[in-house]
DNA sequence: TGCCTGATTGCCT
DNA sequence: GGCAATCAGGCAA
């Protein structure tokens, strides 16, 4: 199901080539020996200085530091003081780009899942990027853990080519260069939000 | 210091 | 469709 870990090598790309690329790949979080996994069917890339919509356009603050972390490293934050989202950061360390991970195909561990997201529809287990990190059990403590090595919790993995084409879009949820095509989906993926 | 906004979600009418 | 929950950052005073 869920093949090698990512390397490095991987998230050393362009974020928007970065954001494509992790379409299809598969995404496991381990906690206590329990395995939760899925199919990364929605990305939305942020980028740096020039985009206003994205967190790390100011430069860093003692929230976003691990934005600036280097590539295949993990950005948590909290939304609206309730949720948290998952970001993979991209480009040199410094920088501060970075993809938010909005929406997941549940393949291993639905138990898991479905007592965490307290009894939804299995469609809502991971269809948004507070929902996903809510089924896989992800919080502040995950800010800038390394993807890619060191005591691992959590990392992207190599999975076949996705079974359907990649399409692009503008992003959600935002109010700031909302017509920026940077949001990437599954094409008739049922797992994506919105 | 105080007020407004926000990469969201779920409950209410 | 409306809106509360709940908190960190940005900005004005």
């Amino acid at each position: 199901m869920s093949g090698r870990r990512l390397g490095r090598g991987f998230f050393r790309r362009p974020t928007e080539e970065l954001a494509r690329a992790l379409i299809g790949c598969v995404l496991v979080a381990r906690e206590r020996g329990r395995i939760v996994a899925g199919r990364i069917v929605e990305t939305e890339a942020y980028l740096s200085a020039g985009d206003p919509a994205s967190h790390s356009h100011r430069g860093p603050t003692d929230r976003n530091r691990s934005m600036f972390a280097g590539p295949g490293r993990a950005y948590v934050y909290l939304s609206y003081g309730v949720h948290h989202c998952l970001n993979v950061v991209s480009g040199p360390a410094g920088v501060g780009e970075a993809v938010l991970l909005r929406a997941l195909e549940p393949l291993e561990g639905l138990e898991v899942m479905r007592a965490r997201r307290g009894g939804v529809r299995d469609r809502d287990l991971c269809r948004g990027p507070g929902r996903l990190t809510q089924a896989l059990g992800l919080n502040l403590e995950h800010d800038g853990l390394d993807l890619c090595r060191g005591p691992l919790g959590l990392w992207p993995a190599e999975a076949p080519p996705p079974p359907a084409a990649v399409v692009v879009g503008p992003r959600v949820g935002i109010s700031k260069a909302m017509e920026l095509p940077l949001r990437f989906t599954l094409a008739g993926s049922r797992w994506v939000s919105r």
